[in-house]
DNA sequence: CACTGGATTGTTAGCGCTCACACATGTCGG
DNA sequence: CCGACATGTGTGAGCGCTAACAATCCAGTG
């Protein structure tokens, strides 16, 4: 009477009954912690399910109870620092909550692309997502799709009905710039990041803000692409400037929207003989890992990433289960991080 | 006769049959492309899931199919480029491949934090898993375990018997050490990584084999930890070593088993007073995207994460389907990236 | 001693889908 | 004109689980 296939199925819940002499039913209670069941009753089914090597089939569960208890996550590049150490902060927080998290990437914001991640994790029937989306144009796409489930955005819901986390970006720049102005600099110039970016608007604004508050003219921005090699240009040009030596916005320091734009224009600064902090103070954002080995030690704006993730599953859960409070906006605090790339050396 | 739950419940394959007139098994021929289907009956079904807006029950054919076309990636320190581009990688290819990824990360590779990966991705019911676990512990803790699907590793198979893709690191450390030889230098100084990480021995065993064929005595190896800090210490040792300039082994040449452990050791030897390359040259591994920024500009070798995740899906993919032919190393090519770090600038 | 009610267990009916089959048609050669 | 064969389509069962209900046991009660 042995069945062939036996040995190639995993254990059910009815072999679980069968091994311990009760019925299924009361297995599934011991495996979701019902109270109503007799201790030996219970440890008659876990010794079973030990010896069977059981375990409770996902997809029947997720069938019948309607939740799959995985969170899907869509990721714009995961190849940079912030992105990739969110996403490792997410996956912690979901995995402390009893939910598996699924990535999807977008080589590009544009087009479809966001939709068609959308559908992807539709298809796999996710409870909400979370998208890490800085770009405007993926967060407008995301305000104009209605997905089936609850979606909170990482620094891309300013503005807009989708609730969000983000990093105060604008506090950043802010303790930036007021840190390089209590230096004693006239002005600050400022290297953005891409236009497209609501990171980057938001340096931008916090930068040009406390300018304005001072009563500076905040001087003509230039724009990289968050590239070593796009800062490397913006660094060649602000050199120029600064042996150029022009009257009204004089270069003697930059507010670079990341930390890896900020060393190609370390790296132009100094091929064109600048000194820095000496000559031209730069200040970075983020704090990699390497910032501080940069040539000088960069000043910086550290984001907690770690916290942005968790606080983002956070509220995410919260939408599916309901218990959310209208569209929260969470706000995560930056911290400025001086280092000697804006420290003048000889104690000015 | 109208079910008051009706608008909450996302339409299923029999309300679409009903739409459409037709069974709900015609209904799924269409939808799995089956041949043998009138094309206006299946303009029709066609119809009518647009018109209610439906998508297939991903649990519900998980349950009876026995396949959740999902994959696990379990990750440790997804926040290094390394990890992080190889994942963006596999994320790619798995889901060109029509596969879900579901990542895990992993803090740290020690201990249990492995085996309870693999039981979170085994309670989702996946149907492989790729680990990037490239810490010695971690492959031995893999070899015990038995999983109940199929996994591949990514950099960590050597010598085991579990297949996997990986970069031929010995081969990388070779093309340094021998262009630092080339270049004129007498013997080349090592910074490895941490001892128990598989690429890190590889890479120091591809160093310590080209000293050799050229019957150099390899010096003594200092070791970091991967971050920046770590290979400055390094650097200091080394700077120390190069002033006090003792006979056997003169320091004019290191290769650092990592660019940021490289970033620290060009800042300490600078501090020390000492130029690169002019007086010693120094040479990475991985290629990040800042190391053409360094300063100066830092010879290294690149790895193609992206190909790496590829082949690793594509291989995970065969021993999903069976098709796979033993255990398999698909062993991937660096190659080497010359830069200012290690060009005499004075033409030597 | 039947009667109530709580604790404990079993029974039944699906969840939404695919598979194996049965059942229609239509087409063709003998 | 009938069977053999292909092309379409429908029917039933069942994947492994949970939720609702039903059934049992066993005190305590009047």
């Amino acid at each position: 009477m042995t069945r062939p296939t036996e040995a190639l199925r995993p254990p059910t819940m009815a072999d679980v009954a069968r091994e311990a002499g009760v019925s299924h039913q009361t297995v599934s209670r011991v495996l979701s912690g019902h109270p109503n069941v007799r201790t030996t009753t219970r440890d008659q089914v876990t010794a079973a399910i030990e010896r069977l090597g059981y375990r409770r089939n996902s997809a029947a569960r997720a069938l019948v109870t309607r939740r799959s208890r995985t969170i899907g996550v869509i990721a714009v590049d995961p190849t940079l620092y912030g992105p990739a150490s969110t996403l490792a902060g997410l996956q912690e927080a979901a995995r402390d909550e009893g939910y598996l998290v699924s990535t999807v990437t977008l080589r590009t914001g544009g087009g479809h692309a966001l939709e068609d991640a959308l559908d992807h994790l539709a298809a796999w029937g996710v409870e909400g997502a979370v998208a890490i989306t800085p770009q405007r144009s993926s967060v407008q796409a995301l305000a104009r799709l209605t997905p089936p489930f609850p979606v909170v955005t990482v620094e891309g819901s300013h503005g807009l009905d989708i609730p969000g986390v983000s990093l105060d970006q604008e506090l950043g720049a802010r303790l930036v710039t007021e840190h390089l102005l209590a230096t004693g600099h006239e002005t600050v110039w400022h290297v953005a990041g891409p236009e497209d970016w609501l990171e980057s608007a938001a340096r931008t604004e916090g930068w040009r803000a406390v300018l304005e508050e001072h009563g500076i003219r905040p001087p003509r921005v230039l724009r990289g692409d968050w590239s070593p090699l796009s800062g490397y240009h913006a660094g060649q040009e602000l050199a120029g400037l600064a042996l150029a030596g022009r009257g009204a916005a004089p270069v003697t320091a930059a507010f670079v929207a990341n930390d890896q734009m900020a060393l190609g224009v370390l790296r132009a600064l100094r091929e064109a003989g600048i000194r820095t902090p000496r000559q031209v103070a730069v200040a970075g954002f983020d704090d990699i890992p390497e910032a501080g080995f940069f040539p000088p030690p960069l000043t910086t704006v550290r984001q907690d990433f770690t916290a942005i993730g968790r606080r983002s599953i956070q509220l995410l859960l919260e939408h599916i289960e309901g218990t959310a409070a209208g569209v929260e906006h969470i706000v995560v605090e930056p911290q400025l991080i001086v280092r000697a790339s804006t420290r003048s050396q000889d104690g000015a």
